[in-house]
DNA sequence: TTCAATGGTCTACGATCGTCGAACTTGGGA
DNA sequence: TCCCAAGTTCGACGATCGTAGACCATTGAA
């Protein structure tokens, strides 16, 4: 893939972040995500599911307006679009954030550190 | 159907929420019932759509715990779950609200008005 | 220039979804 | 009682979704 797709900030589309947040695995990686705070490579994420099923739901969430992929070299780095989706449907990302499992920092950190070894 | 099933409030589920939200007539008609503010029957909505389809979008909107239908005689009459919702996941409905055309409650009973003549 | 690593694309599969017609159930009159 | 009105359930259909294996494209290093 050449050039990856993201909507613009008016194109994004409450139906289609509710519908890319629906799946559990998608939802956790966007918990995942907003936890660990910072932008993250592909391959730190998603260890526990086939690298076209990762590359999947990637793309649900990046053409959905939630996350942006930014490329470099073989790497692709994933973040959340915080600013923009605060700014459009302010409080969606603090729904997401606060309706994970209570010590969700460490324990995604745990999850990682456990995915890597 | 004799017993109307409501998730409790605790076992409300934003995955679920989400998924009973992703599709547009859905969205539509919670968007409606919040313009409109007090509970609707259900034959006062859903006009555009089967019988069976509307009940059917009532029934995914009910298990998910967006609303919730009271049974009187032969009618049905949905509410949403605000003061559920906002406790559980404050902004969910805001969002929603805000999601819509700019003069949604006109529209909606402009298109009510029209759909009952 | 070859090679390994990263990650996307293609294809296929079963499962779920949205839609609707038809039949059914329930309750309230005439 | 008989009948209609309001909704639900059932069965079917095509469409979309989530999953994964196999293959491909690009990059950076040897």
């Amino acid at each position: 893939m050449r050039v990856l797709l993201h909507p613009a900030e008016d194109e994004i589309r409450l139906e289609n972040l509710f519908h890319a947040l629906s799946d559990p695995a998608r939802l956790e990686v966007v918990r995942t995500l907003i936890a660990l705070g910072s932008e993250q490579s592909c391959n730190s994420l998603g260890e526990a599911m086939a690298k076209s099923t990762f590359s999947h739901h990637l793309k649900v969430l990046r053409e959905s307006g939630v996350t942006r992929t930014r490329v470099s070299g073989t790497h692709r780095y994933v973040t959340v679009r915080s600013d923009e989706l605060n700014r459009r449907f302010p409080g969606l990302l603090d729904l997401v954030e606060r309706s994970g499992p209570p010590t969700l920092t460490e324990a995604a950190a745990a999850a990682l550190s456990a995915a890597r070894a």
